[in-house]
DNA sequence: GGTATAAGCTTACGTCGTAAGCTTGTCAAG
DNA sequence: CTTGACAAGCTTACGACGTAAGCTTATACC
């Protein structure tokens, strides 16, 4: 009763921004973008919308806020490692993490605010091409390159439909309008992705994706480029 | 008076789902994706919002609709050229397109659908490289990486802090938090880019876009990979 | 005990998408 | 010319949203 961080009735931890964007981050990804409000950020803490404001300054910081944390999540390799075995590890896991957070490739393209999270992440990517003999030009186009890719294939494949393992069913409902007559090579894709997904050993390893094969595909491209254009 | 087609003292034009559609995307196009309502969309038609959904199922079938507007925009080759070229024209048009339509790149890869103009799209596209001589799997993942990187190089570029010709404003703004100490890479870089970009003649070509030249950089690294593993 | 401060709360405003049902102009059938 | 059906646009209303402004209350220090 005297202690002496004793709080009212209803006891409960105190907010906190961390806390805030901890609460909004769980929202978020258990519900999707969309139905994150500060009501129900407030309520998921037991606590009115607009407490909230004295923690964070309005809804966009929030998202702000789980963006860092998310890019926080992305593992770069130090600068030791070879540079073509750190950038790809670094894009496989950024492939993972914005997968783990299917609506965050949307959101960090969409912010215009480049976070202190977001610099660092920059400048240890930077850094490993640079160590490697990149000239500075090479360097930026090469980040910018990977990157486009990276977010783009990842806002691709979280935006698909259905989920790979329901790709039977959505070929199945797609069908009737994607016909050798209507759309003949669209039509043949599908046929042989089905094919292919049969095929495929259920997972090859257990934490790939299920277009992890399509995903290196591209990286590897753009990775050997780099490769060609570092040595000549 | 005795006009067969004479309306209401207030005459006008009758709404129609294009109608709507052209309404919205002038709108998106002058003022954002953000101040696209149902009311607004009315208030430019000299109508009441909920007349719209006489012609339209809902908001969300106005931005799957003003989708396909852009998307359509898009210049795809005939089958008859090289695909090399092909690819290269529709990377660079569709590009073009995205950056004259800034909220495209989100809205396109954000929406679950799969509309009957993106499709014949996707169609056109893989025909290309079918005739070329590509196969099925090695079409399919050529699509999807390309795409990707299009798609992800326009969402990084629409969104960044400030247009390309403000770079000079926006570096220096930068500077106190990016220096040499604290993200030396990220400092290397921006000083590059400035001294680059005033280096540069004001347009390489007159439609060009500030970022061509990155732009292109992916891309033929892209396409380059593409030729090496067509002829292997 | 007194009082300043910080944390959380209440109320309120303007905006949004859209459900439900109403009015009115048009035109074919009788 | 009347009738009545139908389509197009309108009115009203509801619950959700972000957040401005100001209030209350619990704690911390003198």
């Amino acid at each position: 009763m005297a202690n002496k961080t004793r709080r009212s009735a209803k006891a409960r931890a105190p907010l906190t921004r961390e806390r805030v964007l901890r609460a909004a981050l769980t929202i978020v990804d258990n519900s999707g973008l969309e139905s994150l409000s500060m009501r129900k950020v407030g309520e998921a803490m037991g606590v009115e919308a607009m407490s909230l404001y004295r923690h964070v300054t309005n809804r966009d910081d929030i998202l702000d806020g789980i963006v860092d944390l998310v890019v926080n999540e992305i593992e770069v390799p130090g600068e030791g490692a070879d540079w073509k075995v750190a950038m790809r590890r670094r894009a496989i896991s950024a492939h993972h993490v914005l997968l783990r957070h299917p609506w965050a490739a949307a959101l960090i393209e969409s912010r215009a605010t480049v976070s202190a999270a977001r610099l660092r992440y920059a400048d240890m990517i930077l850094g490993i091409m640079r160590q490697a003999g990149f000239s500075i030009a090479f360097a930026y186009r090469a980040f910018l390159s990977l990157d486009s890719y990276i977010y783009g294939f990842t806002l691709q494949e979280v935006n698909w439909p259905y989920p790979a393992d329901e790709i039977l069913a959505v070929t199945e409902r797609m069908r009737p309008h994607v016909t050798a007559e209507t759309y003949p090579n669209v039509s043949e894709v599908m046929t042989h992705v089905v094919k292919e997904r049969a095929s495929r050993p259920a997972s090859r390893r257990t934490d790939a994706s299920p277009y992890s094969v399509e995903f290196e595909f591209g990286l590897d491209i753009i990775l050997d480029g780099f490769e060609r254009l570092l040595s000549s």
